[in-house]
RNA sequence: GGGCCCGUAGCUCAGACGGAUAGAGCAGGGGAUUUCUAAUCCCCAGGUCGGAGGUUCGAGUCCUCCCGGGCCCGCCA
């Protein structure tokens, strides 16, 4: 709507005053009573003309006034406010009811080659409530924008290299040998673990699964170990277990590659669950494998944008904005987590992509002005890649804070809390604030089922209408799917519909806002708002029982309003129920 | 110490490339049920937009300083 409204005043100022006008606004007003929409433009064209706004709107609203789209546009201290005719909006629903959910789409995004990164959880625990903010904001973007028309690949990006893989093996090999009772036979294992191992109860499980496989073989013999575990039936596939060579590899290594795989199993699993799905599982390790990262530092060094320090190898980040310059290869020759980095996106950029998005944990705040740079040093320019930071999520339960301790295993994980409130209710309530700004997440609510969970109000409304159509098909015996319901739209006469269609066709507005601002927690404010504009309609308009033309005409837009609805539910992968 | 984010109604938050009288939900008070689901609706009350300056025709929005809360600042991942 708000694109219609745009040309038809971009024409009207070049009718009016032969100028193309600058970029100017249309929004809805402040107050509705103003109208439907507005536009600033006069604001914008008052100093090029050297006239005030009041005149310029007045002007623009007289000539825009003969469109008969419109049933009223009037100029107010420099405002052009519209209000759209009933036969405009009539033939707007008609459009709808006739296209269903495609009314909705619009080729925003023009096929364009988008890659969408998130969640990238490291494969050392199962995913936690912040991961779980990051997979549906994610997920949710990325319906919205294929949508609109970007050719969006998801893509999971694996830290499957280097220390903290070597830390899975070591803790679940020291819990492995607690439950052989040998842990003070291995006293270098029992140290790293005590200082820097993963304590998670997690661990002591997968320690249970492995000890199950291998009996006490892993004490003895690696070899036999592994044979063990490749003959053992577990519900994962063996990708990483495959790389093990038995030759060369330790104990801590086997370890590793055999929670790597369990790990990587559980976290699929999770998001599986919340009907996330991505594309691409990139695994960090493949781009040593195949040398990139090697590559990656040579095309730099030749570039002279490296340097020897201290034993290490430098990148000049601070040369490209960056406060001062990063580590890519140690002392000790292993290389930062920011090298791969780097030769990640790189990759990402000889795949084709014409523009990445990552979703990052708030705490990697710092990385974007490195990683910037490094980009920059390689030819990429700098808005190909746009970050956004997910914030942490707090739980709340019996009012209050459960605290959360990385570090002493002591935390709710994501499952858990599907598990308790179900993936509609996290889903939706992980987008109900912008994705950098903490969420509270108050379990109790959420689990109340009453008026004050917003979940339940919006599916409320979907419900009410599916139990309106059952009704209808009940007393009449005629499918409410079948019938046609467009000739009956005139006989919609009352303020409280054309409100309502009002809401229904500017969700269109909201949704391209959504993908173009990549800000998919404004779907759930427009979802409340259209869910509490049709509750207050049905509460005072009664659809069967009225007189027949009427009924259908309010059944067709009831159509509308549950499509609408839909749309929003299936763009952010909350159910749409018949029945609560 | 340096950098960034936040501070809006009792509570949780929308609103920010400057634009109209600053919004919603919850909590509080008052009302609606011969019904297609009351998991709903209607009405009322509630504000120095953290504070002080500045820019502007116009500031919740931009700039400076201050106060309060949080995050980041490794040859960690």
């Amino acid at each position: 709507m708000k694109e219609k409204v745009k040309e038809k005043v971009k024409s009207a100022v070049i009718d009016a005053f032969g100028v193309e006008p600058p970029q100017f606004k249309v929004e809805k007003p402040k107050d509705e009573n103003l109208g439907d929409l507005a536009t600033n433009v006069a604001f914008l064209l008052a100093k090029n003309l050297r006239k005030n706004p009041a005149d310029i709107a007045g002007e623009l609203a007289q000539l825009l006034s003969r469109d008969p789209d419109f049933e009223k546009v009037s100029a107010v201290r420099g405002f052009v406010n519209f209000t759209f005719s009933r036969d405009f909006l009539l033939q707007e629903l008609k459009d709808l009811l006739l296209r269903g959910q495609e009314y909705y789409r619009e080729d925003v995004g023009k096929g364009k080659r988008v890659q969408l990164e998130f969640v990238s959880a490291n494969p050392t625990g199962p995913l936690h409530l912040g991961h779980g903010r990051g997979a549906v904001v994610g997920d949710a973007l990325a319906r919205i924008m294929s949508f609109f028309g970007f050719d969006i690949t998801r893509e999971y990006y694996i830290n499957d290299a280097g220390r903290q893989v070597y830390m899975l093996g070591v803790s679940i090999f020291y819990r492995y040998l607690q439950l052989l009772n040998k842990e003070k036979e291995y006293p270098d294992i029992e140290k790293l673990f005590e200082e820097e191992g993963y304590k998670g109860e997690y661990v002591v499980e997968l320690a249970k699964e492995l000890k199950e496989a291998v009996g006490d073989a892993l004490l003895e013999d690696v070899r036999i170990a592994f044979e063990k575990l490749t003959e053992h039936p577990f519900p994962f596939s063996k990708n990483y277990l495959g790389k093990f060579d038995p030759t060369k590899g330790d104990k801590v290594e086997l370890c590793s590659l055999f929670g790597l795989d369990a790990m990587i199993w559980e976290i699929k699993k999770d998001l599986e669950d919340m009907g996330i799905e991505f594309d691409v599982w990139f695994s960090e390790r493949s781009l040593y494998e195949q040398g990139l990262v090697e590559k990656m530092i040579q095309t730099l060094s030749e570039k002279g944008l490296t340097y020897e320090k201290d034993g290490a190898l430098w990148l000049k980040t601070s040369d490209f904005g960056d406060d001062k310059d990063r580590v890519l290869r140690k002392s000790d020759g292993s290389y930062t987590y920011f090298a791969s980095d780097i030769a990640y996106h790189w990759n990402k950029f000889q795949r084709g992509f014409e523009k990445v998005i990552d979703l990052w944990g708030a705490d990697h705040y710092g990385y974007i002005p490195r990683v910037k740079a490094s980009l920059k040093m390689l030819g990429i320019s700098e808005d190909w890649l746009e970050v956004y930071l997910i914030q942490i999520v707090k739980l709340f339960k019996g009012g209050e804070e459960v605290k959360m301790s990385k570090r002493a295993g002591n935390f709710v994980t994501l499952r858990e809390l599907m598990e308790e409130v179900g993936s509609d209710a996290v889903r939706f309530v992980f987008l109900t604030k912008r994705s950098d700004t903490p969420l509270d997440f108050n379990v109790d609510l959420v689990k109340e089922k009453s008026s004050e969970n917003p979940v339940f109000y919006v599916q409320y409304a979907h419900a009410r209408i599916s139990g309106v159509f059952r009704e209808f098909r009940e007393r009449f015996s005629k499918d409410p799917e079948k019938e046609d319901l467009i000739p009956y739209l005139k006989n919609l006469k009352e303020e409280a519909e054309f409100k309502l269609i009002k809401k229904v066709l500017m969700f269109k507005d909201e949704l391209v806002d959504v993908a173009v601002k990549r800000d998919p927690h404004l779907i759930t404010y427009a979802l409340i708002d259209l869910a509490g504009t049709f509750h207050s309609y049905y509460n005072h308009h009664r659809v069967i029982g009225s007189e027949e033309g009427i009924m259908l005409g309010r059944l067709a837009l009831l159509k509308a309003v549950r499509e609408c609805l839909r749309v929003g539910l299936k763009l952010i992968g909350v159910s749409a129920p018949e029945k609560m």
